[in-house]
DNA sequence: ATGGAGTTCTGTATCGGTACAGAAGAACCG
DNA sequence: CGGTTCTTCTGTACCGATACAGAACTCCAT
């Protein structure tokens, strides 16, 4: 014996074939085939693991032996107290997980934190395949999943060569969202985006940095309006953009606060997401502005709490819990051993509720 | 050779030892203990690894051998759209990866669901321990993890013999609440609870129902309002007690919306969480009342979002985030085999703000 | 009685690592 | 120069299970 570590014995398969008088094999078998055993010897050994407490076999054995170990890792961008702030983030989540659940798989998370990013945890993690939810391209997690040549899936960003990516039409969707201010008869538009790179940045955008944006899903949104401003015949250069660096309520009210202060204040804004609308909602109120009187607002997702908002919201509506289920079946294909290619971009659709209206 | 399945052949430890003339613990060596070889070897063994798309060690295996797994099940009461959607639940939660992440531990997620609980995943899953995150006493999640026999901190609820639970004085804070609202000279007090039991009931709650409380936090909480009565020598029976089945902000406005439309409108509500207070208030808008001239509402957890409302809230402050650092110490102790006991209750503190007032 | 099909159980190779004891040689020291 | 100490590397037992081939036995039809 190599090891002289002295624990309380560990109750085993091998310790139960001993006390039973049978073979590993057998014990093994009374957990995974039934079928490989008769009835009666099954209950005796089950009932001899209970009265041992023994919780049967081992996961992680058992993991290597199968080669799967159950769960699948999930690579987030934020801390988690921000990734789960956006009920959108939930509802893909929620679809994610329920569709993953069919196999028995469970998540386990990984945050980014803010300072001091280190990925050797995803390196060194036991999952049997990953899900990237919205990184940039350049994050420290995507390069190690990759390299550990699991089974991958992408949700929204970032494309990656040989890893299914499930998306939407992310142009289409602000196109939309944008050619209804327009059609409206809106002339000065603003748009309030999430994070065009991960650098902190908040308030006014420089045209410079529309150049290089590095999230592609704000790239997209950002081209879509470029797009329906086109269609219209406006000069893209008279748009004007606001950045936060998270995407949720509080943020957003506080950089609509600045916005919505402004001599040349816009009389709409096209929000990247709900939960950004929601933050101009605010913000308006605070400046006593009307909605959709003196302001008109758009929001991205068409979440539960569009619909619930004062006023509730126009939106560009996506199907959020859909496609985070279509993200599990492609990963538990993919588990499977089976090969997929990336699905067609989901649909979008323009929602169109009361926080529009003609400007004043 | 009694397997036979043929995949492309998997880069192990052995692969590399065998390219390279040495023997496997060498190979191991270079990743686990650089002290043990030669710096040059251990460049030529990286250098190789990398050539051959060897990502490291299979951390299953490692597992298996070391004993450890390096993640932790988080066993939730609810789908994970609802479960995150609390930002206490988001602000303890990131406390808690924070702590475990000191140890590189990751955070594996057991949510129930709604329909057809199934305990199997939390018994077949590979994790180094357990939190246990607010559930009943009964929940079956519960019971798998206890048979697991692995180190298990319990969050709140429920307590658990031998297990350390990190909770607060419930009873303290809710009765802080209360005295302060009598102290205002409210006279007519609701209580806006979550749960009290699983069963999904919403709404007035009988007084048998009061009896058998099988959330042991929301009794608790319910008896620090009875407490607080008592002080002030008023009759329990008056107090007004309606339950949601949710603890967000739509569910609490849902069912205040009701509680404010009743003849014997209550002055003031006592409400267990502050996302219950933020329904009220939106509820109390809706109804053209103000706050707090004409409703005073408290809250309950001190997060964030309490302070930015409108107005903002008279809540019991608790450490949130510490809170769940705390969770993550004792299990990492736990798992390292020292044992610890349940740490004092956490502090709480009425935080006043602008959501109580005297009745008008 | 014979042969074939089921049923029930066993033996052993294997999954991919890590721990530990110790071998071999270099370096040091008085 | 003999002995001690380092450094560097190896051999092997072991972690706890599952897959597969096949043994032993029963049962049944011919």
């Amino acid at each position: 014996m190599a090891d002289t570590s002295r624990e309380p014995v560990r109750v085993t398969l091998a310790t139960l074939a001993r006390e039973l008088g049978v073979s590993r094999a057998t014990v093994s078998n009374a957990y995974n085939r039934p079928d490989q055993l008769s009835a009666a010897l099954r209950t005796k050994i089950l009932r001899r693991a209970r009265e041992l407490s023994f919780a049967g076999p081992d996961p992680l054995a058992r993991g290597l032996r199968r080669g799967r170990v159950g769960t699948v890792g999930l690579l987030l961008d934020e801390p988690l107290s921000y990734a789960f702030s956006d009920p959108a983030a939930r509802a893909l989540l929620d679809g994610l997980a329920h569709s993953l659940q069919e196999d028995g798989l469970a998540l386990t998370l990984f945050a980014s934190q803010p300072s001091g990013l280190d990925a050797t945890p995803v390196r060194g993690a036991a999952v049997d395949g990953w899900v990237v939810q919205s990184l940039p391209i350049d994050h420290p997690f995507v390069t190690a999943a990759l390299e550990r040549g699991q089974p991958l899936v992408v949700l929204d960003q970032p494309a990656l060569p040989g890893a299914p990516l499930v998306g939407i039409d992310d142009l289409a969707g602000a196109q939309l969202a944008t050619e209804h201010l327009l059609a409206l008869g809106h002339e000065r538009l603003a748009v309030l985006a999430f994070k065009l790179r991960g650098d902190g940045h908040r308030g006014a955008v420089s045209p410079g940095r529309l150049e290089a944006i590095t999230y592609e899903v704000t790239r997209r949104r950002y081209q879509g309006v470029i797009a329906g401003l086109a269609a219209y015949g406006r000069d893209p250069d008279e748009l004007l953009v606001v950045e936060t660096p998270h995407n949720d309520v509080d943020s957003a009210a506080a950089v609509a606060a600045e916005l919505l202060g402004r001599d040349d204040r816009p009389s709409a804004v096209v929000c990247f997401s709900d939960q950004l609308a929601l933050g101009v909602l605010t913000a308006a109120r605070a400046a006593h502005l009307r909605v959709p009187t003196d302001l008109s607002v758009t929001g991205f997702d068409d979440t539960a709490e569009a619909a619930l908002a004062d006023p509730p919201l126009t939106t560009v509506a996506q199907p959020l819990h859909d496609r985070g289920a279509q993200v599990g079946g492609l990963l538990r294909a993919l588990i499977r051993g089976e090969s997929v290619s990336s699905p067609a971009l989901g649909a979008v659709a323009l929602t169109v509720r009361r926080s529009t209206a003609p400007p004043q």
